[in-house]
DNA sequence: AATGAATGAGAATTCATTCAT
DNA sequence: AATGAATGAATTCTCATTCAT
């Protein structure tokens, strides 16, 4: 009777039900996973779950929200001990692709069924992923301050670039059920992202752009 | 008998009902969509649907199917007269963009809707989708034969990473509302792919990697 | 395809389900019949329900929509040959009582399920029972104009009087098991109304009254 | 081991249940209020509930049987001292009027939501309110056998007329919101009750009838 | 006696698909 | 080939009731 989170409401019975439908929707995938498949899975009866979630959108929302609240203060503290920009950059990488493998189904998940959520791609992808955006924004422009990284693309841009390449790599990963190590491609990537396709010592051809239209959406 | 290669149907009313399919999952989204919202668009009874279509299902993969294969000819016709690797890359960036900024309703499907059916997730992303994801790196493996391309990163990787990159491009486009012009993020696109983030000059400062193991997998 | 009142629907088959609605709705109840079970008895399945009616609360205000509106027509008519106002007031009763006794399933739905949808108490009574309340008042109103009713007491509360009078004998014989002819008792209640429980011959010992608050209400 | 009748139990806590589903029922309806409603009117827990009463509907039943109890007592013990049958008569009415008015909400449950009770309708109705029922059967007795009420109409239904009169009068005076004073009506009704719808000093037109089957079945 | 978290039976409704016309 | 009325499987969520504490 005295826990943090819920008031009468039992932490642990909430936690294996979030459990239970992480593993459930990346088995099944959102709109095949039945309720009553979770509940049995977590060990509770199927009305015990409305106990602790409005429904079952809610069940996707919280992994979601949690998670990615989880996900964005441990990085956060992680990055703020590395102060050389390309070093911040490579770590925010290495623990995207590490995190990920560590947690295949949430990886599944947040990857996959999340997409399948109408109701979450319209409203909640871009509001509760901005942070971890935002994040990626804030490394680059570490290294931008510093004078390592280019300024003269829109940030807005750069961050998607990043994020939606790592989002189709893990993506990818998943899909093809896991058969490698996600991590070992932290080292390509970010050669990629650092130093481009174009062979080393040729430089820029391209000048910089107009407005940062991209910005103003994000 | 439904299926979407007899050509003793009515090869008109095929194509209403698809382009119907396309409007209808663009403004509802694949799951929210109904069928008789489709066969009411195309005019035609709902029944009509399926002697032209196996099932709601494969409403959806048709539209990927044929578009893709549309969108992977014309893009190879247009990608053989750019001889210069730099040129044709950039020929591939600005013809994703603008066919997508020409079809709003397609993208919107493509991008978003396509996502939200299991099947396809799981089925079908990864057949079709190779037509394109290799056409995207054969523009990469002719600029690597010319030379001006590093090689010392997986194919693989490089082909994920545009696409991907690309990808979350024009979803926050289409999720946005389309409030920009797609088509002017281009050249940025196409200096971050080249030149990546690290400032104009910089040498690489991280060596080869390993083997491709993205490479068997797609 | 060429019916009065459904464009694209059968009206049979509507018929159908009414009469099964009233069938099950008499033997279980409201809230224990099953929408499955009227469709079993109907001879439908579940879902064609819905086609013809909204939901299940839609099968009970239909019911009492289509029957009351009948009965209302045919009652005028019949009354209206009827000129003496006791005769015309003594053929209402007769008619209420033969009307019930020949439809004892719709006695059933009409007198006591209809009053177990809360929504049906709350909304639809007063509004189209006012018609058949109505009725009786011209009936009572007839007879007052014609110096043989009393005008000494609010019509209002005398159409009460006789709703309510009329409604709980035929309650109590359709909760008895209908043991008894219904009909019989068309004298006994004329005698009642017309001259109260009083001895015959013993003149008025009160006399008129105030407003006539109810008229307002009704 | 739950049951009314125990007397080991907390009276108090009884009470407020019950007046709590009183207020609940008034409110809701017996359908739409929820155990745990009035649980919490009550300021108890929803299982406390289950000690003192076996179910939903016990408590619904419980309303109507302690209630109409401590109605036949009072009514009894009051009627005692009228003596002349047209007095004792009017009282009546003018108790039942008042009583309802007095008690607003038990007046609801009482008139409308214990109709919404299939079981209640079905099984308690004709036992319970026998009592009421014949206590205005005695008051018409006791007029007949002083020779000044009509003894050619079945007792029976003298009895339900008189009940489904005034039942349906405070119904709508209930449902209409109790917009007006309903005692003010008991000398309107005495009036039809005794002396009928017909003009003073117009004697009977209609004979005896035959015998009283409505009895047998009350 | 009291609690209230947990239970799980139960049912209305939707909608992709079929098939008689 | 075209129709669209009919089908019925399939699933979320509610809430009266229980029982371990």
């Amino acid at each position: 009777m005295a826990n943090g989170r819920t008031n009468h409401k039992n932490a642990d019975k909430r936690r294996r039900i979030l459990d239970a439908a992480v593993a459930v929707f990346a088995e099944k995938g959102f709109y095949q996973a039945r309720v009553s498949d979770i509940a049995r899975m977590a060990g509770v009866a199927d009305g015990t779950i409305y106990l602790y979630f409005k429904n079952k959108d809610d069940l996707l929302i919280s992994i979601f929200e949690e998670k990615m609240k989880e996900i964005n203060v441990k990085f956060r503290e992680a990055l703020a001990s590395e102060t050389d920009p390309r070093s911040r950059f490579r770590k925010l990488i290495a623990m995207h692709l590490a995190g990920f493998q560590a947690y295949p189904d949430l990886a599944a998940v947040l990857q996959v069924e999340l997409r399948q959520s109408s109701r979450f791609m319209r409203e909640y992808k871009k509001v509760e992923l901005k942070n971890y955006l935002d994040l990626v924004g804030e490394v680059v422009r570490h290294g931008q301050d510093h004078g390592v990284f280019r300024s003269d693309v829109p940030l807005g841009l750069i961050k998607r670039l990043i994020f939606g390449a790592l989002d189709e790599v893990v993506s990818t990963w998943v899909l093809a059920g896991r058969p490698y190590d996600l991590e070992s491609l932290t080292d390509p990537l970010v050669t990629l992202f650092l130093n481009g396709l174009g062979k080393p010592g040729v430089a820029d051809q391209k000048g910089a752009f107009g407005e940062d239209h991209t910005q103003a959406t994000l």
